[in-house]
RNA sequence: CGGGGCGUGGCGCAGUCCGGCUAGCGCGCUUGCUUUGGGAGCAAGAGGUCGGAGGUUCGAAUCCUCUCGCCCCGACCA
């Protein structure tokens, strides 16, 4: 058997990083160009995901609802600015039923506009609102450079949209939403994203607040992993939402849209994983331990299995989601690299040895090799494997959080600027004007990511042009 | 859209320059036996009109023309 090892991550990241998408058997990639299938262990880790931003979204009052992935054309013409940004990665139906349509529709790339026009017919009086649905499915975007996971034409996410009668409370509920995804990323996702509001340049078309949370993928890229838009009263004007307040009087609402997308498995990727495969957080991981019977006669084998179907029976009644791997056709090595490549966080190896001892083998995953591995006895194996599993999502946040902060660099001046954010985040004060965050762009490829909520006391000047400046912004290059 | 690379069994490739027996190899797959504590071994099998169309030729994976598609690197973007 050829041991078909991984590209290793610090040769070439970007080739790492697609190869182990596909030896993870997280997706694969479709006949049409630039789309990708997610196949059933991907999938489950997208649940796994769902699951808890839907938990989180029907806690704080919103309800899901589906609108058609068809939009007519013109509706994209209301919002000009949404229009200039989206024209260009539309895909168009032009034809249905062998006739050719007499207006075209987009297949939706995002779905303020159809959203926006139903809202309008919802919308009549104050008691109303507020309206707040999300939506959960896929959208198309005719992406000219793709990557699994990370841009992909059709990608899976949620919109969440809503609708208000105040600005202060469409405001909240943009900053709401952030910071479910900041603690979703940092709980759940063990990734340390940064919270912070987007550059005009940088915004989402047609909004006017742009809010992000950025993380730092391994390769020390920027990765925009949740975006939330207040925009005012834009999309209402252009739609009608119009509603009666308790004066009587006529007014536009005010409008909020946000998502996190499947991109979030690249960032899981990029941030944890290694030159073994995917490392999976374990509150994330479709299989949180996985068993492996060894044996060789089929004496020891029926020794090995009796412990090991009681061991999967205690451990899944203590709620953690285990795997029994019966495969009689690999050898217990292949199991070792194959669950490795597929980041399983905990290993348990049942074998003739430990059936005596009364013990197991654990091996962890994000320590590979001998050093993550111990002898652990099979009494109270499930309180063992969960505090392992807590340890090990622990561990994973704090890496990826030291490794975060030891590469955002202080630059003095713009020439360190230009330097440090060749391989790191430079955090430094920007006079916020569109010159200066051209200027380092066309310098050296970095943007502005976000200017975060947390904020030195002091004032400064610009890194770039030396103005003052009220606050610090992260500049990187992103994905 | 600019630059680069590639289309040959499921996957990865060789063969193409310089046309010639029945198109090879590795992995995977199937069956059997031996194996199983870090990517097992042996044996026997199944599987390809060489991306597509046209042309040159006695003869094309190979030469010519056209075409389709994919991947990587840049500009744009979640």
């Amino acid at each position: 058997m050829a041991e078909d090892k991984l590209t290793k991550r610090a040769d070439d990241f970007s080739e790492w990083y697609n190869q182990l998408v596909l030896k993870a058997d997280l997706a694969d990639y479709a006949p049409v160009r630039g789309c990708m299938v997610v196949k059933p262990y991907g999938w489950a880790l997208w649940e796994n995901i769902t699951a808890v931003l839907d938990k989180e979204f029907k806690a704080t009052g919103h309800v899901n609802a589906a609108f058609p992935t068809l939009i007519p054309m013109s509706f994209f013409e209301k919002e000009k600015e949404h229009v200039e940004g989206f024209a260009p990665e539309l895909a168009v139906v032009t034809h249905g039923g062998g006739q050719e349509l007499e207006e075209p529709l987009v297949v939706r790339p995002t779905s303020e506009t159809i959203i926006g026009y139903m809202y309008s017919k919802w919308v009549k009086s104050w008691r109303d609102l507020p309206i707040l649905i999300v939506q959960w499915g896929s959208v198309l975007r005719w992406e000219l450079r793709t990557k699994l996971f990370l841009r992909t034409a059709e990608f899976y996410w949620h919109e969440g949209h809503t609708a208000h009668a105040g600005m202060q409370e469409a405001k909240e509920e943009m900053y709401r939403i952030l910071d479910i995804y900041e603690r979703f990323c940092l709980e759940e996702a063990a990734i340390p994203a940064i919270k912070g509001t987007k550059s005009d340049t940088e915004k989402f078309a047609g909004a006017q607040i742009t809010t992000s949370i950025e993380a730092m993928m391994w390769d020390k890229r920027a990765l925009q992993s949740g975006t939330s838009h207040y925009f005012g009263q834009n999309f209402a004007k252009a739609f009608e939402i119009q509603y009666l307040d308790n004066n009587n009087t006529l007014q536009f609402c005010e409008t909020t849209s946000w998502a996190i997308s499947s991109r979030i498995i690249g960032a899981l990727i990029m941030v944890h994983s290694d030159d073994q495969g995917l490392v999976l957080p374990p509150r994330l991981a479709p299989i949180q331990a996985v068993i492996v019977p060894i044996f060789k006669t089929p004496e020891e084998k029926i020794k090995v299995m009796e412990v090991a179907e009681r061991i999967f029976k205690e451990l899944k009644a203590a709620g953690i989601r285990i795997k029994m791997d019966d495969r009689d056709n690999v050898s217990s090595g292949f199991k070792f690299n194959d669950w490795e490549m597929r980041g399983v966080p905990v290993r348990i190896e049942v074998g003739p040895k430990d059936v005596e001892k009364e013990s197991v083998a654990l091996a962890r995953r994000d320590r590979p090799g001998r050093e993550g591995k111990s002898f652990v006895p099979q009494a109270d194996l499930n309180l063992t494997v969960s505090g392992l599993l807590v340890e090990i999502q622990d561990s994973l946040l704090k890496r990826a959080t030291e490794y975060r902060d030891a590469n955002i660099h202080h630059p003095k001046d713009y020439e360190e600027l230009k330097k440090v954010v060749q391989d790191g985040w430079a955090f430094s004060y920007w006079c916020e004007s569109r010159e200066c965050e051209t200027k380092v762009k066309e310098d050296c490829k970095a943007t502005t990511r976000n200017i975060p909520f947390d904020q030195p006391d002091e004032e400064g000047l610009c890194i770039v042009c030396g103005k003052p400046s009220k606050r610090k912004v992260y500049f990187a290059r992103a994905y």
